[in-house]
DNA sequence: GATGAATGAGCCTTCATTCAT
DNA sequence: TATGAATGAAGGCTCATTCAT
């Protein structure tokens, strides 16, 4: 029987993450010393590695929540009824988690697209962060062309790219330039949606 | 007199730069060791020790010369008279050069982009690459709106970066999906000119 | 009155002991870690310190274990009134439990030999292991020249050796090839022992 | 073109192989760190690791290089026209390599021995090293017997086995009493080997 | 007694850098 | 200049041992 319950090793599990994120952030995955870890977390090496069987799988767990966590935000927004107003709410949500506060996130953020040319596992954790939302964006905006919102020859799939690759794109630019505006960068997608999916502004 | 003449020593110094390159997109700054650049330009570490203090030099060569291309390739388009034409030079020549080909420029630049973090040197080495386009492009969109091509109400800074975010963007996308068509991503910016300038698409 | 009886704490204690004869057997004293022990065991780190104080406690405790068998082996076969038959009776209970079967114990009982070169402890219960039986071989031998059946020119104390030594150096042919015939070792002990007492074979 | 001879370096491996069998016969290849290696050579982790890939690289050359020296030493008495000249002549050199002097290779022979049992490539080596004379043993005695000096029902194989068997036992009986006697166990072995090869003793 | 999470010294190994040749 | 053997600080990781529950 447990003597310590099962929410404890959770919670350790979680603080060891949390400790990991502030390193990772702070100086990238190959500059952080597993020992910055431990100090940071207050935790012995024996005791971190109960928990995780190597830096690397640390690694993929700070990359794996915060896919996760990517995924969430991008799907949160689409449930609105209508196709536009779920994309701004996407926007929204992702504008407002990475791009108005959230300087460790964007860290973490540009540290796993790094890792992942060469960490199979944190390559398939980004896939798994991108690919479901991105999905959900593409069906999104099949159901806008069923309707007749959206002309016909717009492609979903390459919408949604856009879509993302403009998000991302402004977390490297508020990474290089902390002064960059929030509101500023939620205009301009809602200026730029309307082109992205062939209809009229306004 | 020197012994050996600068070309040579130039010539030299490319070459282990570009060994360098080499080894840094296939395996990232941090996990590229200098065995490793030893090995692929074919000489000693004391010969490459000639050429460059440490390691970090060499990455910030490596840097360097990527951002000099691209400020290059960003601002060769800029010379058409025509502002939209120019930026639409810009976003092909930039299309050319990192979506169409190039698996090794995008690798390097996601690598430097992640450096740039954490390393002053390579932040600033980013920083006079995208400052000098920026700026070039901000001026263009200036002109523009003096000519009465553009709305006043238009912000050449926010539309400059946004071009930028959006290519780089694109080159994270490419990096991980390599099938993704470079023509539809120039098509799909070409799309979203007209917005970002505040015109109607013609 | 303690709590637990006295039984079943040396129950606990012989479990421990066997858990660890068997880990030891397979991986070696040094390569074997006491978590491999808790886990073959099915007790925990704590329940196991609380019958051994330290891993070298438990490497002696097994070797003591092994040492007292093979004393008791040789032994057992010496109370033959006739030391020819004694002797003769001493190897083939040693070929018994080491020849015929019982590879974990022939691997233990190396491990206790090269253990025993740097393990004041250890080699200790080696010697008490070797030293009684073969005290006992030589007695029987001397017994034997007394009553004039051995020449007197006979080394007791070399032939006692000279036995053991055989017997150990078969248990590593068998360690190296578990096709060897125990029963071809059994004779063969026994084709040499006429020459080992000076008397001629019968 | 190489600055240092090869010479050079084959004579630092040797250095290195010789300073690590020095801390192997000393405290056992699993109790001995590299670091004592290190100490012992008067070179750097990084050198040492220039010429062994690993610590297990460095106990098998020592293991190699023992059981060279011993397929030599068994080797070389057998060239005597005379099979039980040949095999006296094996014991001799064996006893003068292994138990008159020689404490640190009795000791490296039984680590080396230990360490085979779960150490593929050591045990490789030891394989190579004992078959190779077994086998030339085993050739002697059957040339004996085409002869007509040995009776038909020897078993070669068996014979041979136990030579070597009891040269091993008695490597262990030396290590455990340093005051025993090379010359009574060279008695003893021409004292056995009429015995091990079924013809009279004179 | 029994549990098992936590500790931390110390191991093996790597790799940026130096320097005699 | 060019070589590459040598350096050694520091990193990731293990495991005997402890102790609060």
């Amino acid at each position: 029987m447990p003597r310590v319950k099962p929410e404890r090793k959770a919670a350790r599990r979680a603080e060891i993450i949390e400790a990991a994120r502030v390193c990772f952030a702070r100086n990238g995955f190959r500059m952080t010393t597993l020992q910055d870890v431990f100090a940071e977390s207050g935790l012995s090496a024996g005791c971190v590695y109960n928990y995780f069987q190597s830096k690397n799988e640390l690694m993929l767990a700070v990359a794996d929540a915060r896919h996760k966590a990517e995924a969430r935000i991008m799907t949160e927004g689409l449930e609105a009824s209508n196709p536009v107003a779920g994309l701004v709410a996407v926007a929204e949500a992702f504008v407002a988690e990475y791009l108005s506060v959230g300087e460790q996130s964007r860290r973490i953020a540009l540290e796993t697209w790094a890792e992942s040319l060469r960490n199979p596992a944190i390559l398939r954790a980004m896939h798994q962060g991108l690919h479901g939302p991105r999905k959900q964006i593409v069906q999104l905006i099949e159901r806008g062309k069923t309707m007749g919102w959206f002309p016909a020859d717009i492609n979903p799939d390459m919408a949604a790219r856009t879509m993302i690759a403009l998000l991302h794109g402004f977390i490297l630019q508020r990474l290089w330039d902390p002064k960059l505006n929030a509101r500023a960068i939620l205009a301009m997608f809602k200026t730029l949606l309307p082109s992205l999916l062939g209809v009229s502004a306004n």
